[in-house]
DNA sequence: CTGAAAGCGCTTACAG
DNA sequence: CTGAAAGCGCTTACAG
């Protein structure tokens, strides 16, 4: 790279020192009372010369660096991808950068991260927790480090959140499939202990009980890391043994895989299968009865983590937000409804 | 945040200046014939304080962050969340974190996220540039910050690039419509003057051309900033108006308005119409007649930019490298193949 | 074999 | 109204 021009070289041009460059770049002129003149020469020169400021160097400085670290499960999942470019978007508003990266729920890759992270000197986190994953977030709380955990959180961590009234968005969707006149209502989940899939289970089992439907209760956990095929797999299978007359998928990949589980078996959606996804997707639409679904309200979760982010790195408050947002259930042919 | 260990608090604990501790730290010990037992107190003690270096101060002093910057069109978008992932993983391989940016296709986004990434000292850039970007990107390389293009490149530039071999890919899909019988061929695309765009054009014209039907040639450009809604009704007009046979679309987004436009006006797939689409997507799977479709070989055209990013900046060649790949038809019922 | 010291490019309390 | 100087936390050429 051809040499960069600095503070420096502004000030020995107009003949001044770094720190009246300095302070006039930041618009401090009128509260240091930098002469009209000068600081018009100043300006003129940093134009000239094409002066663009150091970040690292500001950044050692002053000790923080404008930058939020952002942890999801996998930028590539369109979910997460969303809710980055909203933090993005959220991010830039107020001056700040995102660095990002995928943890796959696993905790070491998460901890690497994270570790990173640290090192170069993140403002604070937004992160999509792993299961197992406490003890590294524990670690920033007590190194006061700010940090907000989206999507899910750590009950037994004394976190700022912003996640989905999981509870209640399956616990309607059950009932919704109850008044259409099921009863052989499965869920199909991850084997994953975080809050949100439990919350989610809880819902699921809250509403089959209240709706005295309980010996049907069935719930097939499917590990996360198998591939798609074998998710299919597993439900196609789960399918045929179950008699089930609807499902609820736990989260988006799952409605995927269900659906190509369905596909294969050729049930009739709904008279034979009733259908409820999770998140809105287009292969949602192009189903052959498009997909009744639980909607995340995701521009509101990615804002909310931002400000409530922004709002622990500026005051040194100790107290955490809690914020849980409502779903909403996209009724349309899958479940009967059109 | 409680303070922060650095490198001198080890060097006083121990009982060595910090230059030590740097080279111990930095694995130099060999190097500069540090003793063992010093080596081994300094590791111990820096095990022992939790010690994590600041990135920071490492990078204002040697002159590289060890990040790269990555601009992308939407990071919501799949295509580019899944090029984002596999950049993502490259990078952490070699060590380097990825800062990222969203430009709409908008060029003073573009130029801020620029600016932004500039100031904050990324080694280089992997970019999918927007049009009329050209001066941008020039004054990057005028300034010689190593910089790929991908998805698109600017002819005009003298850039490394890694891109699909747009001209090919649509070319082929023209020839395998013709012999499925098709006369009444047209192509939907954006209005843009993108090279990916323009050879993506003259691919579908060319073909044309060559079987003979170039008084069948249609494209339909449509405006990038249109709603989905608005998209879909242009496309069901066309649809309409031209009585089309068949019909190819220029990028993913475009195939799914296709979708929804086709479904909308419920023409019989492919017995009245036939369709391509450009890069996979689940709703291509479960459309009425899966999705014929050209896959663009995205892991390979991740790996390649970073690659060839880490060879620029590693050593200091004035040789740019152009890759250009090939994208593959995936044949199925949408265009009569099984 | 080890350390003192300079310096990366900024900001800011302090002195005048 | 303006500047000299310290310092953020590292690395590294140099001296011994």
């Amino acid at each position: 790279m051809s040499k960069k021009v600095s503070l420096k070289d502004i000030a020995t041009k107009v003949g001044v020192s770094t720190a009246t460059v300095s302070y006039v770049l930041n618009g401090l002129e009128k509260e240091k009372r930098v002469g009209v003149e000068i600081a018009k020469k100043i300006k003129d020169a940093a134009r000239e010369l094409n002066y663009m400021p150091n970040q690292i160097a500001r950044s050692l400085r002053k000790g923080s660096t404008n930058t939020i670290g952002l942890i999801v499960a996998d930028i590539a999942n369109p979910f997460f991808g969303q809710l980055a470019r909203i933090v993005e978007d959220e991010a830039i508003k107020h001056n700040y950068t995102v660095i990002f990266g995928s943890s796959d729920e696993d905790c070491v890759k998460s901890e690497a991260l994270i570790d990173t992270f640290v090192n170069r000197q993140v403002d604070g986190f937004i992160i999509v927790p792993s299961e197992g994953c406490k003890s590294q977030i524990n670690s920033l709380i007590s190194r006061e480090v700010p940090c907000v955990l989206i999507d899910r959180y750590m009950p037994q961590l004394n976190t700022s959140y912003v996640v989905l009234d999981n509870f209640s968005a399956v616990y309607h969707a059950v009932t919704h499939l109850v008044e259409k006149g099921h009863r052989r209502i499965h869920m199909v989940a991850y084997e994953n202990s975080l809050i949100h899939m439990s919350e989610r289970i809880r819902g699921y089992q809250e509403a089959m009980i209240v709706h005295q439907i309980e010996k049907e209760i069935h719930v097939e956990k499917i590990a996360y890391n198998l591939t798609r095929n074998e998710t299919e797999q597993i439900i196609g299978d789960m399918l045929m043994d179950r008699k089930s007359d609807a499902l609820i998928f736990a989260t988006n990949a799952l409605s995927i895989a269900g659906l190509y589980a369905v596909k294969n078996i050729q049930k009739k959606v709904p008279e034979e299968l009733a259908l409820i996804g999770f998140d809105g997707n287009e292969a949602f639409d192009f189903f052959e009865s498009p997909l009744t679904y639980i909607k995340q309200p995701l521009e509101q979760m990615g804002r909310e983590s931002v400000r409530i982010l922004l709002a622990e790195m500026k005051e040194k408050t100790k107290k955490k937000q809690h914020v849980q947002l409502e779903s909403q259930l996209i009724m349309r042919a899958s479940s009967g409804s059109f």
